[in-house]
RNA sequence: GGCUCAUUAGCUCAGUUGGUAGAGCAGCGGAUUGAAAAUCCGCGUGUCCUUGGUUCGAAUCCGAGAUGAGCCA
């Protein structure tokens, strides 16, 4: 019998792993990363990776997988769960597809466009511009793309541009011919959501207790040639404090509030994907289990 | 006790020669198919400490009071 995935959702702090734990335990699952984050080895106490009795509860696939010198993306993240999934399901196992990277998990859901990957050399150059002349460059390559981004977002008119540059026709073609499916009929899913109060001191408990538990040490650790990994919440603010910047009160602060504006995202994006359950996380783990979109 | 300075948005502060106020941060709303924990967009009514006065008109000038900081006793 060949499972369909369980994806298993929700902002930072919602307590998804232990669900995930809970849920592989009780249905046979086998639990499937899908934080961008946690892919990597070395920032597990930044990144709220699942501690060792959370992975002893039930297998767990790629997570702290990665050399932090690596640079992963949305496109090899799919290639490389893909088959993961495959293999979880000939064991007659749920994969369980835990994590809250919004554009990993619909890369997973709705595929993957045709686009070629990222250019290291190409980026380095745009790094160079201002956004204006990014969007000077692109306008004049591609006018419709240029047109439907904002003129100010550097990273999506980069992309796009880079997308022009690289196959010689236009990133608005390429987006056209790459239909994002509509049907979501076979997909299962549920998000965990709090109260936004609750969910914030969650957050600043969490914070704290990363700060305890070495996630200075970690920040510390980074090798100077760590590229995507330092764009973790905490790396810059830990940084500052050990620069002596800003004091350990003023990163729990700074890290705190940058967390919870995240969360805030995560909540935008899971808004939008209208085939996830929503369950209330504060419901406790039994509740949650006999609510499963299953 | 005397003198000086401060008091404006949740916080830190701007506010030109009097014409009822605006930035950053926070907060709220949103976008987002190969860097995504990234990147970006939109949202500012608040007893201008209180109270008398001057004035057509006061956050702005004058008096008194309150609170805080500093200096002198």
């Amino acid at each position: 019998m060949i499972h369909e995935p369980l994806y298993l959702c929700g902002t930072t702090a919602s307590g998804k792993s232990a669900c995930a734990c809970a849920i592989a335990e009780k249905m046979g699952g086998e639990i499937i990363n899908a934080d961008a984050f946690q892919l990597y080895q070395g920032l597990e106490v930044l990144t709220a990776s699942p501690n060792e009795h959370e992975q002893s509860q039930a297998p767990h696939h790629l997570y702290s997988q990665f050399p932090l010198t690596e640079k992963l993306d949305a496109a090899r993240y799919e290639a490389l769960a893909r088959p993961i999934i495959a293999e979880v399901q000939s064991r007659g196992k749920i994969p369980l597809i835990v994590g809250g990277s919004g554009l990993y998990l619909k890369f997973l859901t709705h595929g993957c466009a045709p686009a070629p990957p990222g250019d290291e050399k190409i980026r380095a150059e745009l790094d160079q511009l201002t956004v204006d002349e990014i969007y000077r460059r692109l306008k004049n390559l591609d006018p419709e793309e240029a047109a439907r981004q904002n003129s100010q977002n550097r990273r999506h008119l980069g992309r796009a541009l880079e997308i022009c540059l690289i196959t010689g026709s236009k990133a608005s073609d390429l987006r056209k011919n790459f239909a994002i499916p509509e049907n979501t009929a076979h997909l299962k899913g549920i998000v965990l959501q709090w109260p936004r109060e609750i969910l914030a001191n969650r957050i600043a408990q969490r914070t704290a207790q990363m700060l305890e538990n070495g996630a200075i040490e970690e920040v510390k650790n980074l090798p100077t040639n760590s590229g995507t990994v330092r764009q973790a919440i905490g790396v810059r603010e830990i940084e500052a404090h050990l620069r002596g910047e800003l004091s350990r009160e003023e990163c729990l602060e700074r890290i705190t509030i940058s967390t919870r504006q995240y969360a805030k995202r995560q909540r935008n994006w899971f808004r939008r994907e209208h085939w996830l359950t929503p369950i209330d996380g504060s419901k406790g783990l039994d509740s949650i289990l006999t609510s499963l979109p299953i």
